[in-house]
RNA sequence: GGCGGAGUAGCUCAGUUGGCUAGAGCACACGGUUCAUACCCGUGGUGUCGAGAGUUCAAAUCUCCCCUCCGCUACCA
């Protein structure tokens, strides 16, 4: 009899920086569920890896110096040590930049394009040639480039496109009838009336801006846009061949039972991603799971202050099996969750030491006390030995339920069940009463073979989750995990058997005091680290809340990686282009939060004599209280424009670095508000 | 602005198709116990179930409206 084959697949993540604790929680998660998988007893395939592709990757390998290739690897290579510290059991490890996915990437975009889902167009709508960029009508303003404000001509830049609406009628179907396919089901909404239901655009699927992709084979000047390229590495990975010539593990495993994926690159899984599929006339997957984000509790996160919470840092004070514990119980099943020194040592302490690791301690202590380490079955039994059992069984189906619905955390929380019942057993039992009296020697021993098998009943279930304490567990018991087939009764411990004389603490008790100052030592060196890198301050819960625009996944930025910004050129400009521009100091003289919006603050400006209403999307960097007396350097001749209702009549101008961040541009010395800026 | 979700004990959250004195875990207090990592077991609460109104014999649970927070989306000089 063949296993039942299980394709899972993490996001591969973005090789642009270190990935934190919020973004490693995908990777165990994705191995909790695996490894169950496995021990149910299917065959399970699990791919994770790393997406290399896009012009930031290009930009950020420039300024510093190195070729693009040269920077993923190294940035690769760092992702996948987090991933191997985590002691997750991927199968393959794919990056884009592997040879056999470029390969078919390029086979694909051909055969879309041959079939004629695959367009050769141009950015609709306008170009502006200084900024090098392109404009939807809507975006223009007074027909001229939002940006700079000259005027713009119509579309330039070819590109490829992918035909979307052909297919969106299929996927609206196949949504609709099933449910499996989005999960959590309220992400289905949003994709059904954000996207689908007001109609697909059609989808950019190649660039000429940049050179960091998989080139287009028929057409030399582009490369492939980001998702084309990244969704692809699910069938490439396991041997898909555009001529049909798969390779063996494609045809066993496609289509995917999981692609788990973050929340916010749900749209490009339940849309894109199937649409393509369907044009290639392969299955779809059967489930995409969009994950929660675990957040940081205590205080925003933030690189310069150095409180970015980072795997290596979390494993090095509790332990690999501690943080897996604590990122597969803390989240939640749709909301977010949350993570903090002080949390992470709360729950190592009350679960893993007090409940699990003291149980253990205490029962081995005991077969050692009473019986010289002797574990044997008696049949001297008592009714209150039936709860336990029942107990012991009902936990691996309540386990096996819970994880089919993908509930890992309640899956923990019943196996922790049951190690909570083994306890209040023994304080039923009272082993050390038994003890005192030879005649009940027999039935003190029942009770230890019970605690003993219903203990490695526990650590084969937890497994999946906490691998390494297992293992030491059954070592301990001088036993061997089970598998979910081998637990369907009580009974199986060999009687006889003889524990281990010196039993080794699972999780010594943190002490929060200790923790504190060890944490406050990361914080101190990553902030160090960082002020040498020059970052400015930021919100890292608003970064972890914003969607990447290129990548597969959202990664950190290291704190040590350079701040260099690469400066892509514009054309050069006369004199008298730059004297039609007009710009003053302002003084902001009342600003306030604009309603209808959450980036829009709406400033009166005093400009020598006349005061100017300008709008700016800056709420995420100033507040209204600390704009005002804000002297600033102002465009004072852009046509106004409405943007949420209110008129502006100006722009107030700002530098933003390369994560996005945006400081306003004030005049070194105390200017009088008016003066021109020239 | 459009669509959707959420607001329940100090904290994190459960509460199925409306139904008996509204629950769990953590924290806290007290009691018990001593095999064990000062651990384990037991007991304990004052919750206006976001505010207001309505339907009903009965509402945390349904309807309406309001407030707050969040997500996706649009806009974002």
């Amino acid at each position: 009899m063949s296993k039942t084959p299980y394709y899972i697949t993490t996001a591969i993540a973005y090789t642009s920086g270190k990935p934190h604790i919020g973004n490693t929680y995908e990777i165990v998660l994705a191995d909790a569920i695996a490894r169950f998988k496995r021990l149910q007893g299917f065959d399970v395939r699990f791919q994770t890896g790393t997406d290399e592709h896009g012009q930031k990757i290009e930009e950020k390998a420039k300024a510093a110096g190195i070729t693009p290739k040269a920077f993923v690897d190294e940035v690769s290579t760092e992702i996948r040590r987090i991933w191997d510290l985590m002691n997750t059991s991927y199968d393959r490890f794919i990056r884009t930049t592997d040879e056999d996915h470029e390969k078919q990437v390029q086979k694909i975009f051909k055969k879309l394009y041959d079939q004629g889902d695959i367009y050769k167009g141009y950015y609709e709508g306008m170009y502006c040639t200084p900024c090098e960029s392109f404009w939807t009508p809507s975006q223009l303003v007074d027909g001229k480039c939002p940006d700079c404000g000259r005027p713009v001509k119509p579309a330039r830049e070819e590109a490829y496109f992918f035909k979307m609406s052909k297919y969106a009628d299929r996927l609206i179907d196949h949504i609709n009838t099933h449910p499996e396919f989005i999960r959590p089901v309220s992400r289905k909404n949003e994709m059904m009336n954000n996207f689908l239901l007001p109609g697909l655009q059609d989808l950019c699927v190649s660039r000429t801006s940049f050179s960091w992709g998989i080139p287009v084979t028929f057409d030399d000047k582009h490369v492939t846009y980001v998702w084309l390229d990244a969704l692809s590495n699910y069938i490439t990975g396991l041997g898909y061949d555009c001529d049909g010539n798969h390779g063996d593990l494609y045809k066993k495993y496609w289509p995917a039972d999981l692609h788990l994926i973050g929340k916010d690159i749900i749209r490009f899984h339940t849309i894109y991603w199937p649409i393509f599929l369907m044009a290639l006339g392969e299955p779809l997957p059967k489930t995409v799971f969009g994950h929660p984000w675990l957040l940081q509790g205590d205080g925003k996160m933030s690189k310069s202050k150095g409180n970015v919470l980072y795997a290596d840092d979390l494993v090095d004070v509790y332990g690999v099996d501690a943080v897996r514990y604590f990122v597969l119980h803390e989240m939640p099943f749709e909301n977010d969750g949350v993570i903090s020194w002080d949390l992470m040592t709360e729950r190592a302490n009350s679960d893993l030491a007090n409940v699990l690791g003291n149980l253990v301690n205490r029962t081995i202590s005991m077969s050692n006390k009473y019986f010289g380490g002797l574990v044997e079955r008696t049949g001297v039994t008592d009714p209150v030995d039936e709860d336990l059992k029942a107990v012991a069984m009902a936990t691996v189906k309540a386990a096996c339920e819970k994880m089919d619905e993908l509930r890992v955390a309640d899956a923990l929380t019943e196996i922790f069940g049951l190690f909570k019942r083994c306890n209040k057993y023994i304080d039923e039992t009272t082993p050390w009463v038994l003890a005192k009296d030879e005649a009940n020697k027999r039935r003190l021993a029942e009770v230890m073979y019970n605690l003993t098998e219903a203990i490695t009943i526990g650590a084969s279930l937890l497994f999946p989750f906490m691998p390494e304490t297992a293992e030491k567990i059954a070592a301990q018991l001088n036993t061997s995990l089970r598998t979910i087939e081998e637990l369907n009764w009580f009974g199986k411990y060999l009687s006889g058997n003889k524990v281990t004389d010196k039993p080794e603490i699972l999780f010594a008790r943190k002490d929060p005091k200790e923790v504190m100052e060890k944490a406050e030592a990361i914080r101190a060196a990553q902030a160090a680290a960082n002020a040498a890198a020059e970052a400015p301050a930021e919100s890292g819960q608003k970064e972890a809340a914003e969607s990447h625009p290129e990548g597969a996944e959202r990664v950190e930025g290291s704190p040590a990686e350079t701040k260099e910004i690469a400066l892509s050129l514009k054309s050069e400009i006369t004199y008298d282009d730059f004297a039609k521009l007009q710009f003053a100091v302002g003084e902001i003289i009342s600003c306030e939060r604009v309603k209808k919006s959450k980036k829009l603050l709406c400033s009166q400006v005093k400009i020598g004599d006349t005061t100017k209403q300008i709008l700016s999307g800056i709420q995420a960097w100033y507040t209204p209280e600390e704009m005002v007396g804000k002297k600033v350097m102002v465009l004072v001749n852009l046509k106004p424009a409405v943007m949420a209702g209110l008129t502006s009549e100006g722009m107030l101008l700002c530098a933003e670095d390369a994560d996005g961040n945006l400081a306003l541009m004030t005049p070194e010395k105390g200017l009088p508000s008016g003066s021109e800026i020239g």
